[in-house]
DNA sequence: CATGAATGAGGATTCATTCAT
DNA sequence: GATGAATGAATCCTCATTCAT
């Protein structure tokens, strides 16, 4: 039972790795952005050889393009899931929602925007599976709530799609001052407080008119 | 009358140099991300020789500096001025201040937020400035305009600072998605729509409650 | 009957291994070259683990000497003992030898002169043994050949050392075309009529003259 | 005048660069192959940095067809001159034609071949260029001659593209042994008897026969 | 024995910056 | 003032070789 078990150990290594590394990349990517950081800083960040990246992403790009997919979709599903199940209403639906991507705001996946942005204009590959991997499904979600919910009469009647970044520019604004500009100034903003005032403000703006 | 024309020619494409030259830069900056944009590309696209752009900054880092303060501060100035002129009401400052920045969203400057952001790690000086020379002056501004229409009871209560990403968010995730995503998918966002719907959430959001 | 079967079907492929890997290292050298051949090509061409290689040769100049020496010498071996026990006269000895080599040419064997030709700036060692043990040894047997035979009457008097070019510079031309720009072109040499051409050209040019 | 004059020797010397890398490039290409030799090294020989050389050849393998071209190609125009231009009877040219490539083998070009056979596995199109320009000129300059002097009587008749190997292997032998195994062993090789030698039992060997 | 995994040393290439004209 | 030419520092990536199982 020994030997299987320091063969399962390696095996168990090896399965970690990618997201170890993949770890490593997306906080100096983060950080410094994408041409700015150093494979041998990964590497380095990952704990192992500069090489030993190699085995597992042909190309710096590649690395790019996973730390994208493996941290970023398994969120979205699950949130699409979530939405999917719920019967509330929309007001508390989109509730719930900005409590989730609350909580996504406390980790490092709030720094992929602000790489995939930069990087847009150098890799059109990825900026294209982002946004159909992610963002279209994004905004089909939400439209789809806001549908739903205008057509229940619980929302006033607005252009769902036209309403999109109304709904996440704040959560979006957010995330680019948490891993930029808020680590360089005084001043302070509290994500929980600019969350609840959003939300107000939104349902407020949303509600049916008589 | 040869002579004093063509020296009177040169002193003003000397004197434009330097602008044409940040033109240059933030069109590719803008583009392909400050990393990788190269300054011979700058200066080709500046109709200059490389080494002529050293004349005028002396390092790429400058360049970028220069970018920021030139295209931006001017704007800022003129927005606050009108600001402090105006004595509309405050939502009616606010959809005048929303025209200004729809407005702005045409122009090449919007790509100025996404550069800023993907190098505030790498240059911690150019994002203290940034922050400081812009955004705490968009923040005064714009909270300036709330706590004045909360005092006058023209909007209900809020925290204004807190409410700032409401207000901007919406615009930041238009003028992102122009120079990134918006490339690269089939998802349309009309700006003019976008904006209207925002301010009508926004201000019925904000709308005094009994 | 079942084990010592498998132990000595495993002691005979033990003892194949040297000669497979040596087969695929001179396959894969004369098609890209030493310093362009990967040993994880090699290993895998050898059917065997990369890390299996370092059990037959301890490092990739060793697999070089060992490809040189088990392909080469036997061959000349044979063809030396082939020439000392025939009694033949030395036109007919030449021709012999001649038919010898074009067996020789549809071998893989003939890649053996590019590689030890391209390296052997690199690997000085290589090139004194390839020297010493092959050239040198080809050099006594044929002059010894043609000495015999203008002793012997049977040629005309020459510089038997400043004749070798002229006796393998052609099989040499044609061990190299094969290898080489023979795959790149649409000019075909026939080794068989060239051969036979040569020798008459040869043979004829070597006749006794009164 | 002055000024002209240190601008034209500026202008000189950016015209003779490019002859001076390749020089460079074909020293030590041909002591250590391509794949060995390092462009820092090529750059160091030619007395310029490493990072000046590609203002001259956009990658190492332009470097290396460069070096084809410009060394060999002129050389073999002029000879086709000479020989379009000879009334000579065909033996009485072919020792001119071999009183030329004697004197090649004097010079460095003589490492090319070595270069183009060990590299044609790995850049077929160089492969191709040199069996096409210069493989395929040399065949039919051969041919030419020969074919001449059957007609003319002056040669016995033979298969003129088969007795290629015949007339070129021993110039072949020789300039490689020149630049690889004559370096490493203490048999020497006279080219100008060998190159004797060899052009007595040629011609020898394809006199006209009654 | 056999091998997949790991890695440091090494080399091609790019680019911001300097220099000579 | 303007610039083409020149370059060293920096970085991605490869591969022979070693190690742990």
């Amino acid at each position: 039972m020994q030997a299987p078990q320091t063969a399962t150990r390696r095996r168990r290594r090896k399965n970690a790795r990618p997201h170890e590394i993949a770890d490593a990349a997306l906080a100096l990517f983060s950080e410094r952005g994408y041409a700015a950081t150093r494979l041998e800083d990964v590497a380095a960040r990952a704990g192992i050889g500069k090489a030993t990246l190699y085995l597992y992403f042909p190309a710096k790009e590649d690395l790019f393009r996973a730390v994208l997919r493996q941290k970023l979709l398994p969120n979205l599903t699950e949130i699409e899931a979530a939405v999917a199940a719920s019967q509330e209403p929309a007001p508390a639906l989109l509730r719930s929602f900005a409590r989730r991507l609350l909580a996504v705001l406390e980790t490092d996946l709030t720094a992929i925007p602000k790489l995939v942005l930069g990087e847009s204009g150098n890799f059109p590959a990825i900026a294209r599976m982002y946004a159909d991997e992610v963002v279209a499904r994004g905004i089909a979600l939400l439209t789809g709530i806001v549908e739903r919910g205008v057509a229940r009469g619980e929302l006033r009647a607005v252009d769902a799609l036209a309403a999109i970044p109304s709904l996440v520019g704040p959560f979006l604004t957010m995330a680019l001052w948490k891993h930029s500009l808020g680590q360089h100034t005084a001043i302070r903003l509290d994500p929980q407080t600019v969350m609840e005032t959003h939300m107000d403000i939104l349902l407020l703006g949303l509600e049916p008119r008589s």
